[in-house]
RNA sequence: GGAGAGGUGGCCGAGUGGUUUAAGGCGCUGGUCUCGAAAACCAGUAUGGGAGCAAUUCCAUCGUGGGUUCGAAUCCCACCCUCUCCGCCA
């Protein structure tokens, strides 16, 4: 949510930015007509609850009861009631209004409508050159029998796999490899979280209202899937005013990921490039505003160490404000080169939020004793998602006799350098 | 899932319809005293919203949301959470 104080004060550079990032910038004006009713009616109302909190002091001194003024204050206790049932729905308007708003991209990053405007900032590592056909990943894992997807769809539906004997290994090894990267090398704090959250949290990270058809959801217990680990960690502090002291906050935390793909229907069938559930190590960061752009840089190193620890060539992409989420104002993905597949893929984004998530979940800090409190600042990177990442070490590292070999960062935690034999 | 007990400011805790503008204590901040500190004493110490150039002032908030009443921390209803016991269970 962006602050209702800056559409009143400047709504021309709050619509400008709407334009920037496709958002029908005519919310805007219903916001700042509702603004406008909302005021005018707390001002008639305060003046009526100022004047019965006054005469019901005055009669609770009385010794008799003046059915006089009880009748009077009766009839402004309906008008009361009155009013603010009127303003009920001027508040429920303005506040499913502002929950849409997207934030306000940053000014540096690039204007554009969608993907096709994202900017390639820098590409690391050489494309690897094989003396042989490489082969994508859906034909490795099914040769070497470590991943099924007819089973997974038996078992759900399509989109979703199944892995097996050293392939789930494999995973297991790069999400212990990631996590500890991060906790050692960056000074993250490891979370193990709820894989499910309730409604309020979901707001909080700005994933309701804008991501609802996106979400898995257990209607009988307001529940939803996580789609991100980023939602929940929000509001692991929603509602706390922190000490100074405390930030920055890092949290990393490894959960499966939901999301029911309705709008990439037909995109990426083939394989688990695209897949309704899937693993992902993410990063979280709270930080004091004036920080939060230095933040962003070290939240994308921290995600390409992984990349170069896994000697895996990657490019960094800076997302058009078109192609930003809607809390981010500004965002980095990673995307990892698959040789098998001749493409690259995202396996991370990395965004700075500022205080949309912060406003919503009201998650403040002291800048110091006595000081009024401020909204932190959020920032959220993958670090990274799990079956691209396997789908890149698989493409990148196989060898012309159909085995693939284990990248040697990863080999103290699987326990073995290749996958030669079918599972 | 069942029964019972609870949820009050940063913390402890009083408060069952009206000078409660939430007692008292602890903590914290500032001051006096002191070479300095401790102790003692004095003062201050929530969050959000509105009006105002401002000083200031008003409103809301005692788990959450409704309701009763001229008036609710206090009474009623629903829900959430915590604790104890029972049941079930990895």
């Amino acid at each position: 949510m962006i602050s209702i104080e800056l559409i009143r004060r400047d709504s021309d550079s709050v619509r400008e930015a709407m334009r920037k990032r496709d958002y029908d910038a005519g919310t805007i004006d219903r916001i700042l007509e509702l603004d406008t009713d909302r005021r005018s009616s707390i001002v008639q109302i305060d003046e009526l609850r100022a004047r019965r909190n006054e005469v019901s002091q005055q009669i609770g001194r009385l010794k008799e009861r003046p059915t006089e003024l009880i009748e009077e204050m009766r009839e402004v206790g309906r008008r009361i009631s009155e009013l603010e049932g009127n303003q009920r729905t001027i508040d429920e308007e303005l506040d499913n209004l502002l929950m849409a708003v997207p934030n306000i991209p940053d000014d540096s990053a690039p204007v554009g409508q969608d993907d096709s405007a994202n900017i390639e900032v820098r590409r690391v590592g050489e494309l690897p050159s094989f003396e042989f056909e490489p082969q994508a990943h859906w034909d490795i894992v099914e040769d070497l029998g470590i991943a099924d997807f007819e089973r997974g769809a038996r078992l759900a539906g399509s989109r979703f796999f199944v892995l097996k004997g050293l392939g789930a290994k494999l995973q297991r090894a790069v999400i212990s490899f990631m996590l500890d990267l991060h906790v050692d090398q960056h000074g993250y704090t490891e979370v193990y979280l709820p894989y499910m959250m309730n409604s309020a949290t979901a707001l909080a990270s700005g994933h309701l209202p804008g991501f609802r058809e996106e979400m898995y959801r257990d209607e009988e217990d307001d529940l939803w899937l996580l789609p991100t680990a980023e939602a929940a960690i929000t509001s692991l502090h929603r509602g706390e005013i922190l000490p100074a002291e405390d930030l920055p906050l890092y949290y990393v935390a490894h959960t499966p990921c939901w999301r029911r793909e309705r709008t990439s229907a037909g995109r990426d069938t083939r394989g688990m490039t695209r897949v309704h559930q899937f693993d992902k190590v993410e990063m979280y960061k709270f930080v004091e505003p004036e920080n939060s752009s230095a933040e962003l840089e070290s939240l994308v190193a921290a995600a390409e160490d992984v990349a170069k620890a896994l000697e895996i060539p990657y490019r960094i992409l800076e997302l058009s404000t078109g192609d930003l989420a809607s809390p981010a104002v500004k965002a980095f993905d990673v995307e990892m080169w698959a040789p098998g597949a001749d493409r690259w893929l995202e396996v991370s984004s990395c965004s700075n939020c500022t205080d949309y998530q912060a406003r919503r979940g009201r998650v403040r800090y002291r800048p110091e004793t006595g000081a009024r409190p401020r909204l932190v600042h959020t920032l959220n990177g993958s670090g990274l998602a799990l079956p691209r990442v396997m789908i890149s070490i698989l493409e990148n590292y196989q060898q012309e006799d159909g085995s693939v070999v284990i990248p040697e960062a990863l080999r103290q935690y699987t326990g073995f350098d290749r996958i030669a034999t079918p599972q």
